[in-house]
RNA sequence: GGGCGCAUGGCUCAGUUGGUUAGAGCGCUACACUCACAUUGUAGAGGUCGAGGGUUCGAAUCCUUCUGCGCCCACCA
């Protein structure tokens, strides 16, 4: 008779609707002066990337907005892209070609550049493919790439611009350096990890002193102490504390560096810490960044001893070509052997790490180019500080300041070849630099034509920071085929809201903050809502390497996407991290499967020609009941509370919401309640119209099974996800409908609650009579004694007028509106009836003296809310009832 | 060295501006597959809200100190 299964299929229903989505084009969204824009713009996702659950969440959580303000009829747009992810994707490419026995130098930078195209052809869209099964409504037709042309205009733009205004420039600079990328990184590209290492105490000796030193008996040497013993082939120099008595006298003299025998000068510098080591601290201006500010300070010579890939340089002696660990050991086996190692000390230190390949970097002296931050961030700060700007969670704010205010320079060029090259060009005549966005003829400065590119490219960040106007071809504004107009940009510019994890702030949220500002002179979006970090559930963040991954497409296969994206948001509270198992996605399939088996039921006993009707036209007409009055007024509160949620990027709140609302209230209740008058054209009305409602509340969350039930109700429009987030109809929330309900089921329950505690058989009908304790019950005892029958499974409903314990009673027990007693022909227990009406009443002059205790203290009448002095005397006078009540009950039972 | 977060039933967490008897999911216990759903239903057990001190008529909530765990930042040779 009816044609749904009993369970949910979500393999049946994604894909399949998800195509229809994309072929009507639901997604796509113009300029359209009618309606407010609403954009987000995707982080863009390596094009290297596989979905793991990081991105699952934050893309869930984007869709959730996109879908909300869509239909709440705004212009939404999400706009979608992927980052060509320089140093990533060329390891990637690299290893690929690994495999063909080939290096990146065999083919050749034109060559090599070309397969790490064909690498982004092949496989480049695998994770926008994993985006749309996991439903994301970007608009794809808009699709970016920060390799594109039109983007890399963009980005050659911006350098211009800054170098002629003077934010760019190039110098010889301490960088972190990747040996294995073997390239430079910027500071936020080489976190510090902590280590346990050593620190080496050597041994530096006096010249003057060198040869005589052991018949006088003097200290013939300094000691010095290095986390990197290696360095030491670099010293130029040894800094001392001028204010340190130990050293004092020993400024200006010249040591001998051991194993190199270069001479080096002991040089004061207030730098320099007395407390750690031995005060004394040997310099390399190459290769340490404090040891190169003194280094330039004190004029002092700066030798690189290493290559490029870690080995040491000719520089480094008989150490050359030794890789820089190795060299450390042989070295300290040298020293030892000498007599210049006085002692190795364990010692805990923090050392820059790759974020690309984790090997530990090399501060080292390098030529680069960098961007001039502090102009750069004073709008930025200022955005931020007058609110123009608002982080969710706020606490993200001060990280953010904290940052921008003690903002370093950024170094942004990278030495590989995958990116965008710099627009830099060198005369080989005059050595002048020319920086123009398209290949100068000729030298800017003498006019020969003998000129060259600077070999380097620019960090990808340099180019993601200019995502949130880039997409929409700034500065020409205009796509190249036209497509996009020139309008859109000023319309979704600034966009609504960023949605990220809290590591990227440092490299994105604030970089597009100033980009935003310095080039398009407005904040590139409102709000920044952070989200936490997924991890397992020990607390570990999910990483490849851990093994700890739950891979969001098996889970996506296994339990549906539907499932996925409401149990991830259900658990993540606001910027709180995610514990994550398997397991929790149950919870999602159950509910989406409820949802199922709810519109199953709803779908079977519908009448389709009953419920054309405008649901407040109806309302008016009608003299609705109150269970029906009741669940519209559940509806509406709830989407008022889900709206508001929402609006406040409180996800988890909404989502628990509606399932509490759903699955408690219109599944357990509202439906059981109907359930014999069904065919009632009130109960037709109402429950069609809330489960297409809610419907469309929970479609941001769950988009696939409810486009599914949707597609299976007699709906208007094509597909629910255009169609309008529903009104909150202000007049059909009832307050007094709720709380007479509230009395009902209580009522029930507390039945319910007899019969299982006496182990009546759930099939056994019984006899029940009831004292109501407040007014308000008497009537609606009365009016709705079939339901209070049916949903207890009573035989009989008797409606007392005296608390006198009726004959026959099995048990008794009371809630707040009334006192309930159960006639069945079991054995009563006297002594536990007596026991439990005596905790009874115990409990409740407990209550009662807390609460009077209360209300005599004149400091609480005067100062509390007059509300809540009201209610609680009022609970007084309802306490005394009850006691009196029970006090009767005793004596009865004697 | 600086900053941030977390600590609530066996587990994982909610708890918005302080106000009745602190909630949910999972797990657990008992009962129930004729009636949309066993991916279910009904009922139940289980918490002195990390510790001390303070503010307040009133504190899980505000302040303070401490303890434990986690994270971020920093030029700790």
């Amino acid at each position: 008779m009816n044609d749904i299964p009993s369970r949910y299929n979500p393999k049946e229903t994604e894909d399949k609707w998800y195509k229809f989505w994309e072929e009507k084009n639901l997604f796509s969204a113009k300029v359209n002066p009618a309606k407010k824009p609403f954009c987000i713009v995707i982080p863009p996702p390596n094009v290297t990337g596989i979905l793991h659950m990081g991105h699952a969440l934050n893309n869930t959580i984007q869709d959730i907005l996109i879908r909300y303000h869509r239909m709440k009829g705004e212009e939404a747009l999400w706009m979608p892209g992927t980052d060509h992810a320089g140093i990533a994707t060329q390891n990637v490419v690299e290893k690929s070609i690994a495999k063909e026995g080939l290096k990146r130098q065999d083919l050749g930078r034109e060559k090599f550049i070309e397969r790490v195209w064909q690498w982004k052809e092949q496989y480049g869209s695998t994770i926008i493919h994993q985006l749309k099964k996991l439903g994301a409504s970007c608009d794809w037709s808009r699709t970016r790439f920060t390799m594109d042309e039109e983007y890399s205009k963009a980005v050659l733009e911006v350098f211009v611009r800054l170098y002629e205004k003077g934010l760019i420039y190039r110098g010889s600079y301490i960088i972190n350096w990747c040996p294995r990328c073997s390239t430079a990184l910027s500071d936020e590209e080489a976190p510090h990890r902590d280590l346990q290492g050593n620190l080496y105490y050597l041994r530096y000796p006096f010249k003057e002193e060198f040869r005589g030193l052991s018949q006088k008996g003097t200290v013939p040497y300094i000691i010095v102490a290095t986390t990197r013993p290696e360095t030491m082939l670099g010293d130029t120099a040894v800094a001392v504390n001028p204010k340190d008595k130990r050293y004092k006298k020993y400024i200006g003299k010249t040591l001998i560096l051991p194993l190199v025998n270069r001479e080096i000068k002991i040089i004061a510098d207030s730098m320099v810490d007395m407390q750690f080591g031995t005060g004394a601290v040997k310099v390399t201006p190459a290769h340490d960044p404090n040891d190169f500010l003194l280094g330039k300070k004190h004029n002092l010579e700066f030798i690189n001893i290493m290559h490029p890939d870690g080995r040491l340089n000719e520089n480094a002696g008989d150490y050359k070509d030794m890789d820089r660990f190795e060299a450390r050991e042989v070295i300290l086996e040298d020293l030892k052997e000498k007599g210049f190692l006085e002692k190795v000390q364990p010692h805990r230190l923090s050392a820059g790490h790759c974020y690309r390949c984790h090997t530990i970097i090399e501060p080292y002296l390098s030529e680069q180019w960098f961007v001039k931050m502090k102009p750069l961030a004073k709008p930025a700060i200022e955005a931020v500080k007058k609110g123009k700007i608002k982080f969710y969670p706020k606490r993200w704010t001060k990280v953010y300041l904290n940052w921008m205010e003690n903002i370093q320079d950024w170094c942004i060029s990278r030495q590989i070849w995958w990116g965008h090259r710099l627009p830099v060009y060198y005369c080989k005549k005059c050595k002048a630099v020319t920086v123009s966005k398209i290949k100068p003829e000729k030298c800017s400065a003498c006019g020969s034509g003998d000129i060259y590119q600077d070999e380097d490219v620019l960090d990808t960040w340099f180019s993601s920071w200019l995502w949130p106007f880039a997409t929409f071809y700034w500065p020409q504004g205009l796509s190249p085929q036209g497509t996009v107009p020139a309008e859109d940009l000023k319309y979704f510019y600034p966009t609504a809201v960023l949605v990220t994890a809290p590591e990227i702030i440092f490299f994105w949220v604030a970089r597009m903050i100033m980009a935003g500002l310095e080039f398009m002179a407005d904040i590139p979006f409102r709000d920044v809502y952070i989200h936490g970090t997924v991890r397992d559930i020990e607390g570990k963040k999910m990483s490849k390497s851990l093994g700890n991954i739950i891979d969001p497409l098996e889970i996506i296969d296994e339990y549906g996407a539907d499932a996925l994206r409401f149990s991830l948001i259900s658990i993540t509270a606001q910027g709180q991290d995610v514990y994550l198992s398997r397991e929790r996605f149950q919870q999602g399939r159950n509910f989406a499967n409820k949802i199922w088996n709810a519109a199953r039921f709803v779908l079977m006993n519908l009448d389709p020609t009953q419920i054309r009707v405008d649901l407040c036209e109806f309302f008016k007409s009608q003299d609705l009941d109150i269970v029906n009055r009741w669940i519209l007024s559940r509806f509406y509160t709830t989407l008022k509370q889900v709206s508001k949620a929402l609006d406040n990027y409180r996800f988890n709140e909404a989502a628990n919401l509606l399932y509490g609302f759903f699955w408690h209230e219109f599944c357990d209740w509202y439906l059981e309640l109907i359930k014999p008058e069904i065919k009632e054209r009130r109960n037709q009305v109402i429950m069609y119209k809330i489960l297409e409602k809610f419907l469309r509340v929970i479609h941001p969350y769950m988009p696939f099974i409810t486009e599914e039930i949707w597609q299976r109700l007699p709906h208007m429009g094509e597909s629910i996800t255009i169609q309008p987030w529903p009104h909150v109809q202000e007049q059909l929330i009832d307050k007094k409908a709720e709380k007479e309900t509230d009395i009902l089921f209580s009522i029930i329950k507390s039945i319910r609650n007899l019969r299982a505690e006496i182990e009546v058989r759930p099939e056994q009908k019984v006899v029940v009579s009831v004292y109501p304790q407040i007014k308000a019950a008497v009537n609606l005892i009365q009016n709705n004694q079939g339901l209070i029958r049916r949903l207890a499974n009573l035989e009989e409903l008797n409606l007392l007028d005296s608390s006198r314990r009726p004959q026959k009673t099995t048990s008794d027990i009371e809630n707040k509106y009334a006192v309930i007693y159960l006639h069945f022909s079991g054995i009563i227990d006297i002594a536990q009836e007596q026991a439990k009406i005596k905790q009874g009443l115990q409990d409740q002059l407990k209550r009662k003296a807390a609460k009077e205790k209360l209300m005599q203290n004149p400091e609480f009448v005067k100062k509390a809310n007059s509300e809540v002095v009201k209610k609680m005397a009022d609970e007084i006078k309802e306490l005394e009832e009850k006691i009196k009540r029970l006090e009767k009950l005793t004596d009865e039972l004697h």
